[in-house]
DNA sequence: GTACGACTTCAAGTCGACTTGAGGTCAAGC
DNA sequence: GCTTGACCTCAAGTCGACTTGAAGTCGTAC
């Protein structure tokens, strides 16, 4: 069924082939087979592709994404941890939310310097209070994983 | 009034010493003098430096964070912009709002494998059309501007 | 008045995530 | 049956964001 070479993932994907090289090396994603040299990937690697798109723009390392969806889809992590991970991505919106009003009102408050419109601080001394700052991953080389789904 | 020594800055905002040199090197952040070699800041940094925070986790690069709250706190960028910015973040409080739905959903599904769960799949789907892809920031070097607030 | 500890500079190193380049292979079209 | 172009491998390079290390400078406490 779906087999595709990797310049058609890499074309309806948008990911270049030099990535998707490099995340089969690190063990992000896999090639089903051969085709002479070149690689063929099942039709699911956009799945996975945009699964992992979504975590990088979420911040997080290809470590982290690749245990989250780890081998053959199940995740590497307990699921308190999943939903931690979770929690973590409510907080993250919560702060997004800050820095997009804290983006409107620079836009049009007139105000000569943000930092002193009593507004801007009240918007950013709400999102000061409960910085938790998230741990940042921890593991050096590459080789993340093995599988995948 | 608010002169803080480094290190208070660096305890009270959690930013290690390094980080604050290193911001400051690239222009992010300003001391106000020095008391022998010691940087002096003022108080006002520790908000900056949340600001900065807050475009980290939202995945701006830092030349792009000294764009949107400038020199003296005046954004470099039109208000146009910055409102792009904004719908921008918006957009990615969707993709968050996808992902954390998806967490969830490994974490109670017991389908064997998440790509073949047609809940799962749906999930994703929604979040793949509509692929935008960030232009990426683009500016080489550091030295990233010049003053600040 | 000297020891201490926290700062200083500057260069170099590290880490993640890729990209680039040289040199090679191969299937398809002519 | 040969050319072509898209792929291949492997090593090295790049970029952003810091960190680390060596060697030095200060103000404060004793």
């Amino acid at each position: 069924m779906g087999m595709m070479d990797i310049g058609v993932v890499a074309q309806r994907s948008g990911v270049p082939p030099s990535t998707l090289r490099y995340y089969e090396e690190i063990g992000l994603i896999r090639s089903i087979s051969r085709h002479g040299l070149r690689r063929q990937f099942d039709a699911d690697v956009l799945l996975k592709l945009s699964l992992i798109e979504l975590g990088k723009t979420a911040g997080f390392s290809l470590t982290e994404i690749a245990g989250m969806f780890g081998k053959d889809g199940r995740p590497d992590i307990p699921r308190d941890q999943l939903h931690a991970k979770a929690d973590d991505l409510q907080r993250q919106m919560r702060d997004l939310r800050v820095l997009r009003d804290a983006l409107r009102h620079v836009a049009e408050c007139p105000a000569p310097s943000h930092l002193e419109c009593p507004t801007f601080r009240k918007l950013l001394k709400a999102a000061t209070r409960r910085r938790v700052t998230r741990p940042a991953s921890r593991a050096s080389g590459a080789k993340v994983g093995t599988g995948f789904a």
